[in-house]
DNA sequence: GAGTTTGAAACT
DNA sequence: CAGTTTCAAACTC
């Protein structure tokens, strides 16, 4: 695997040095943004950074100018779309798809929230510099490759709640990153996993172009499953919700809807920021979780905490689990089994077979129980499908852990653990505050300006510092450590879900502690003064 | 590729 | 809050 990437990795660290480098022409910058816009993370392939602590300042305040440049020269949104290249589109990142969701949430409407927070709060002076260059890398983002969560359709997890991820994005490493991403889409992995994909907002092409450029929608869909060899490329195909509803995966994993998309009448564009707000906001108001990742890894660990917490199992369920009637979990109709998580007591399902775990987590007495045999030999089926595809996910999480200590997003990715069930709604405010939405936008660039380019060793202090009780109700440990735990469950034969990264162990401790590390990573760009 | 099934989301 | 409808993905043929 690691070869196959190789060149990959070249590509992009070779690549990423010059656009950093030449910010004459408005093209790169635009490029230069839609990286940055994207929500890149410092994560890299290659953990061996190709730039000391003392160089990644250096491009970062390069980038810096970029994002000023073209907040004065850059006017072409139009253009912006154009810049999209092939290798962005027909890439899978192999290995971040987790956190692709949030990056791109984050770009394309926390941070358009964190604008309009902005433009409310005038007083803040600083904001307002973000907010606009917010506001472009918004418009850029939607050239980012699209992405989708692996695993959910392959949907890879999607960790996070979308927090401040953006925060990330500004570094030259995160260029580099996301071009890597972009060069290794195809090869994504299809995990069963996190639901917020991550797609990558199209480029911008108004709805209409969307339409009519696509040749045949379904080809284009069918084509994209196939540059991944799985299901990871594939985008939405609304045909009714305008894309503006949760029926929309990309709206609902907050991204905005790209070219493979096969949609019709889509408003999920970032020329139509404001009704995607607005009408997030209002689904927001309804349902607080509602763009929170459907699975939540309970625990997770967080490479650079410690190692205890790598070694952490990961157990994973649905925020509000399922309700399945005839699939028995079985298939990818359920959202848990799509998820690569098994049900948990917060199911309602019936008959449940989920081959990550069951319900009940035994068979007792049930339904289940007469067709045990059956349902073992589903579940081996299943069970070999999936092995492969954790195998892989695993060495590659491995690859990563060592390679990517803490990045901000992994560290969200950690936060999503949510404590309560579907029927136990969690207090607003600290849903909000806390991130899942586009308001943890607000809050993360409020909070920020956490250098991004701080050391890891930043966060551990930070999160040191931070004492779990003042963690939020809701992400203090999953409120049902029977679900948290679920997986593990005596008769869930698959401890770990294939979603999980991290070895086996223990994980609510660790999932708290990853918690409250991922505050200190809303890092924004802005200058820390 | 068209049609069916399924269950989440939305609505009443 | 329960029941119904709508919707789009997953699945089947």
């Amino acid at each position: 695997m690691q070869n196959s990437l190789d060149p990959v990795t070249r590509f992009c660290t070779s690549l990423a040095p010059q656009l950093m480098q030449n910010d004459v022409n408005d093209e790169q910058n635009v490029r230069v943004l839609d990286i940055v816009g994207s929500g890149g993370q410092l994560e890299t392939e290659d953990p061996s950074s190709q730039y000391g602590e003392a160089s990644q300042l250096e491009r970062t305040e390069q980038m810096e100018d970029h994002l000023n440049n073209c907040m004065v020269s850059s006017q072409s949104e139009k253009e912006d779309n154009k810049v999209e290249t092939p290798m962005q589109f027909n890439c899978k990142p192999a290995v971040l798809n987790l956190q692709r969701g949030l990056r791109r949430r984050c770009l394309d409407f926390e941070m358009a929230g964190a604008r309009r927070k902005s433009l409310d709060n005038v007083s803040n002076s600083s904001s307002n510099m973000l907010s606009q260059s917010d506001e472009k890398i918004t418009t850029n983002d939607k050239q980012l490759v699209p992405m989708k969560p692996g695993g959910e359709s392959s949907r890879c997890i999607l960790p996070g709640i979308g927090l401040h991820l953006n925060a990330l994005a500004k570094t030259s490493k995160d260029y580099k990153i996301i071009k890597c991403e972009s060069l290794a889409y195809g090869r994504q992995l299809s995990l069963p996993n996190s639901t917020a994909d991550i797609h990558s907002p199209t480029g911008g092409q108004g709805p209409a172009n969307e339409e009519f450029n696509q040749n045949s929608p379904k080809k284009k869909r069918r084509r994209f499953e196939h540059a991944g060899e799985t299901e990871s490329c594939k985008r939405c195909n609304c045909k009714k919700s305008k894309c503006l509803k949760l029926y929309c995966e990309c709206f609902a994993a907050g991204v905005y809807c790209i070219e493979p998309c096969s949609c019709q009448e889509c408003f999920n564009k970032p020329i139509h920021e404001d009704t995607v707000l607005a009408t997030r906001k209002q689904i927001e108001s309804r349902n607080p979780l509602a763009f929170a990742p459907k699975v939540i890894r309970s625990s997770d660990s967080v490479p650079e905490l410690g190692e205890e917490s790598s070694k952490t199992p990961a157990s994973a369920r649905h925020k509000r689990g399922c309700n399945c009637k005839k699939s028995s979990c079985l298939k990818k109709y359920c959202e848990c089994y799509q998820g690569g998580v098994g049900c948990s007591i917060s199911c309602r399902c019936e008959g449940c077979k989920n081959a990550y775990g069951r319900k009940d987590g035994s068979f007792i007495g049930t339904e289940a129980e007469l067709d045990e045999e059956e349902a073992e030999a589903c579940e081996k089926s299943v069970a070999e499908k999936h092995q492969q595809k954790i195998e892989i996910q695993k060495n590659e999480e491995q690859r990563l852990d060592s390679a990517l200590p803490t990045t901000p997003l992994r560290l969200s990715r950690q936060m999503v653990s949510l404590p309560f069930s579907s029927k136990n709604k969690p207090p607003r405010s600290s849903v909000f505050s806390i991130g899942g939405s586009s308001s943890g936008l607000y809050t993360s660039q409020k909070l920020g300006k956490p250098n991004i380019l701080q050391p890891e060793s930043k966060f551990e202090r930070h999160s040191q510092i931070v004492p779990e009780d003042e963690m939020p109700e809701i992400l203090q440990g999953d409120g049902s450590p029977s679900t948290g735990v679920k997986t593990a469950s005596p008769n869930s034969k698959r401890v770990c879900p294939p979603n999980s990264d991290f070895g086996p162990s223990p994980g609510r401790r660790t999932g708290r502690k990853l918690i409250l590390q991922s505050i200190p990573s809303f890092p924004s760009l802005t200058p820390q003064h």
